[in-house]
DNA sequence: CTCCAGAAAT
DNA sequence: ATTTCGGGAG
């Protein structure tokens, strides 16, 4: 077993199960990730009950409406003209790929490429979209995973995404109820312990796996 | 690397 | 008052 399978374990077993992203619609999850980038879910839940009170909360409501609208819905979430343009361009992409329907039928790639074109979808984005909306086996990289897994020091700080993605999915099961999971273990330790600032080492579950954490009890010893 | 530009935590 | 947040585009 590789080295992140183990941490898999070992988050597993301390933290327990998460259970992320459950029982919404997909597209609430396409639009969540849009609404999501650099903002807090709970703003993100916010603009979504705003969509919902206005009645905007389907692609082609969100199109049919005046863009000022949709801006004055979304604003918790911040950014909100940018914000409102890249919901707009995910809006049209899933009209155009054929709803749900349309985009399930596709296989997992062709899928994920066609999602990267549309303007406001990165690959994290696109990839909380095949994951969380679709149950695609595809491995969401984020902040916090960078973060926690360079400070226990098995991966490049500046590394890219795709070679991050790619050091995970080579050591896990393609298994998306797996990485649904871990990705929700790892927002969970980056919040309560591997914070940025003041990261709570002492009471972290992979403490003894840390090269950070070791340093950093030393340090303190 | 800079902009984007809201809310909650610290 | 500053930082951080399920980032991405120019």
């Amino acid at each position: 077993m590789g080295a992140f399978a183990e941490l898999y374990e070992d988050l597993h077993g301390a933290l327990g199960p998460q259970a992320w992203w459950p029982a919404e619609s997909r597209f609430e999850v396409l639009v969540g990730a849009v609404l999501t980038q650099n903002a807090a879910w709970r703003n993100v839940e916010q603009a979504i009950t705003r969509l919902r009170d206005a009645a905007l909360f389907a692609p082609e409501a969100i199109l049919a409406a005046p863009v000022a609208r949709v801006a004055e819905c979304i604003r918790p979430s911040g950014y909100y003209n940018i914000k409102t343009q890249r919901l707009r361009a995910a809006c049209e992409a899933w009209l155009a790929l054929g709803g749900e329907q349309g985009m399930a039928a596709m296989p997992t790639l062709a899928l994920r490429n066609a999602l990267l074109a549309v303007h406001g979808l990165g690959p994290e984005s696109v990839d909380d979209v095949l994951l969380y909306g679709f149950e695609r086996p595809v491995f969401v990289i984020d902040a916090y995973t960078r973060r926690i897994f360079s400070r226990i020091g098995v991966v490049d700080p500046r590394a890219g995404y795709d070679t991050l993605q790619q050091q995970f999915q080579a050591d896990l099961p393609v298994d998306a109820q797996q990485f649904n999971e871990y990705h929700a273990l790892i927002v969970q330790l980056g919040k309560s312990f591997c914070r940025p600032r003041q990261p709570r080492c002492g009471d972290c579950p992979l403490l003894s796996r840390c090269a950070h954490g070791r340093a950093e009890m030393n340090q303190r010893s």
